[in-house]
RNA sequence: CGCGGGGUAGAGCAGUCUGGUAGCUCGUCGGGCUCAUAACCCGGAGGUCGCAGGUUCAAAUCCUGCCUCCGCAUCCA
């Protein structure tokens, strides 16, 4: 029996899993199961990484200590994955006896025999941050946040020579064509690769950080970043000592996404060679779920919670929406109404109505009971032969990670039955005596096929595709010739009728798409007719405030933006930045009335906070005006 | 000349490495069927593959130049 492990990356305790996080656990998850299939021996490795002084700082800021803090956060993100449905053969937390001990045992190998060395290293250091700038990250010489000038700070710090290991990582690329997969990953770590690496700084005195793993070798120093978190892949499957630990590895994929590429494609290879590890076997590289008019993320406010999407589509649909949607390795868009097409399409008319409608005639014609018919015809050959082939053609893609195309061979499948049961015409056949034998064929041949497509469904929806067969009476236990024959379903045994798997969205109706449909997180959406008039309920929504400009000023390399302060009759006034600095001069508009929008959705433009927006009119013609609300409405006053 | 990724039917996207009838999903229009979740099936319309050059018998695909959009502060897959 050959092994199969899998890892996600280790999220750092100081957030909760989102889309992102999610979708890196559920393809991990996906694998896994797939290859449970198949008979492998699986390990699925996920967790937290909990040192450094992000984490340090958050603690402090509530008044816990490291380990208080990274207990709560590291047991939401267990509990979140459960809550998912996501079972990790074992959550990894970087604080765990067994880590720290693998990560100093590799630390020292590495030290003594000479790859790790004491070194200065500079930086920009800015003490309101407490740490490093890097130079892109100066603003004309000044810390962005603290608008100070950082002092050259030179720590003594301990450095690992990865150049050392730069070709050997190299050639290993390039014997082994899917180490790193899809090739654009590849690539870009071959790009790396031709310039020569730097020496990697893999410490920080205790003095200014002591939340870490410390250094076997120098007990005033902790491990930083790089071997405090990589090496978890191996303390995971207990590597060396423990059984199995060795074929594990040898068998290894680490999944990630696109923004970790190097510390993955270069740090962890050549800390590998350095430690006399074998290189792990692959390392899969996916894209970013982006919404469709720009990238998600947490402070603009518009990412999608994955425990609430389960909540209103369930974690099946979830799953079968971003295998299938996202073109493996792109980007891809998340968005309600996306997710409301694949499942319509997808799930409900196609997939569900093909059960539905298959039950449905099993009962009408045959009494619930599984007819088996005497020979196939030609038509039924050929689905039958689609059928057969379904689980290893899309096997293959599962392989090349496609798993895009491996979704779409099954509906495939789906496709094809519904097509041959529209040829087939089992209602006419129902309806003469004579045309038994066809019936049963027919009825049969869609019984097999959705057998085996909700076997292949299995990975992709493991609580919709048992629920599936369940219907057709038999357990999701995959059985070896279980893909193998289109004989398998018995004669006579009762078929359910089953409930609608994937009830069908309405589309356009404001209230029930709202409630159903994983949409923008808040808010709601707005939905529009054809004629493109929105709702008077929409435009309600919408809250407008008559406001003053207190202060405005022009946003440094910016040529549109102005920064304004608003009264809006709250305590605080909004900062609200508005890109009319061509029509504007900052200082005209002090003391100047306008409407503004103040249940926007804040946002950072140029790294600057903006809580609403002004309300302007422009033409053609490139004029643009504030909307000036009059003089008889004080500030704070509703416009409607 | 900062780095990277894009620009292909109304929308969203494959295809580009390995040139050779431009494909998928949704939408739309017309027809069919009635077993089914107003579903399913068939057919049609709709594209100068960002622009301009070049290589070639042949270019969305290779080469050159240009235009344009997006991401690159913390966080984060």
């Amino acid at each position: 029996m050959s092994a199969y492990y899998v890892t996600t990356p280790i999220y750092y305790a100081n957030g909760l899993p989102h889309i992102g996080s999610t979708y890196t656990t559920t393809l991990a998850d996906f694998l896994v199961r797939y290859y449970s299939m198949l008979g492998k021996d699986t390990f699925f490795l996920t967790g937290t990484d909990e040192h450094g002084d992000k984490v340090q700082q958050a603690a402090e800021k509530l008044g816990k200590s490291p380990k208080e803090f990274t207990d709560e956060v590291s047991s939401k993100f267990e509990s979140a994955w459960k809550e998912l449905g996501l079972n990790p053969s074992r959550f990894i937390r970087t604080t765990d006896e067994d880590h720290k001990e693998n990560v100093r045992n590799i630390l020292q190998k590495i030290y003594d025999q000479g790859d790790i060395y004491f070194g200065e290293y500079g930086g920009h250091y800015c003490t309101g941050c407490e740490r490093f700038l890097t130079e892109k990250e100066l603003d004309d010489g000044k810390c962005p946040d603290h608008q100070t000038t950082p002092e050259w700070v030179s720590e003594k710090n301990y450095f690992f020579k990865m150049s050392k290991y730069q070709d050997q990582l190299l050639d290993h690329i390039k014997a082994n064509p899917d180490f790193i997969r899809p090739e654009r990953y590849k690539n870009e770590v071959l790009g790396l690769l031709r310039e020569p690496l730097e020496d990697l700084c893999i410490s920080r005195p205790t003095s200014r950080l002591s939340w870490g793993i410390p250094l076997p070798f120098d007990e005033n120093y902790v491990t930083y970043v790089w071997f405090d978190a990589l090496v978890n892949y191996l303390t995971g499957i207990g590597y060396p000592g423990q059984d199995k630990a060795k074929e594990r590895w040898e068998n290894s994929e680490h999944l990630i996404g696109k923004d970790i590429v190097k510390p993955h494609g270069v740090f962890w290879p050549t800390m590998l060679l350095a430690a006399g590890v074998p290189l792990y076997k692959h390392l899969t590289v996916h894209g970013y779920w982006n919404t469709p008019s720009g990238k998600m993320s947490k402070s603009l406010g518009n990412a999608v919670d994955p425990l609430e999407v389960k909540k209103q589509v369930g974690m099946d649909v979830f799953r079968y929406f971003v295998m299938r949607e996202m073109t493996f390795g792109l980007d891809g868009n998340y968005s309600g109404e996306a997710l409301e097409t694949r499942y319509n399409a997808d799930l409900a008319n196609n997939l569900g109505n093909l059960v539905s409608r298959t039950l449905s005639m099993v009962h009408k014609y045959r009494d619930g009971k599984i007819p088996v018919p005497k020979s196939l015809n030609e038509e039924s050959k050929k689905l039958k032969t689609n059928a057969l082939s379904c689980f290893e053609e899309m096997g293959q893609f599962v392989e090349s990670r496609e798993f895009h195309k491996a979704a779409g061979r099954i509906w495939e499948l789906v496709d094809l039955v519904n097509v041959y049961i529209d040829r087939s015409k089992p209602w006419s056949l129902a309806k003469n005596e004579e045309n038994a034998d066809q019936l049963d064929e027919t009825l049969y041949c869609q019984l097999e096929c959705i057998r085996i497509a909700a076997g292949c469904l299995l990975p992709f929806m493991p609580d919709t595709a048992p629920k599936i067969l369940s219907f057709l009476g038999i357990d999701s236990k995959i059985e070896p010739n279980f893909f193998e024959t289109f004989e398998l379903l018995k004669e006579g045994s009762e078929v359910e009728k089953g409930e609608a798997l994937f009830p069908r969205l309405e589309v356009n109706k404001e209230e029930k798409t709202e409630k159903k449909i994983a949409a923008k997180p808040k808010g709601g959406k707005v939905t529009e007719d054809k004629a493109g008039l929105i709702a008077f309920g929409d435009f309600q929504k919408i809250e407008l405030t008559v406001g003053q400009i207190m202060e405005a000023a022009k946003i440094e390399d910016a040529d549109k933006l102005l920064k304004l302060k608003v009264d809006i009759g709250t305590e605080d006034q909004r900062q609200i930045v508005a890109g009319i600095a061509k029509h504007y001069q900052a200082e005209e508009l002090v003391g100047r009335k306008v409407a503004v929008v103040s249940n926007l959705k804040p946002a950072k433009l140029r790294g600057e906070l903006s809580e609403g927006m002004l309300l302007a009119a422009s033409d053609d013609a490139g004029n643009l005006e504030l909307v000036y609300p009059g003089d008889l409405i004080k500030v704070g006053g509703k416009i409607s």
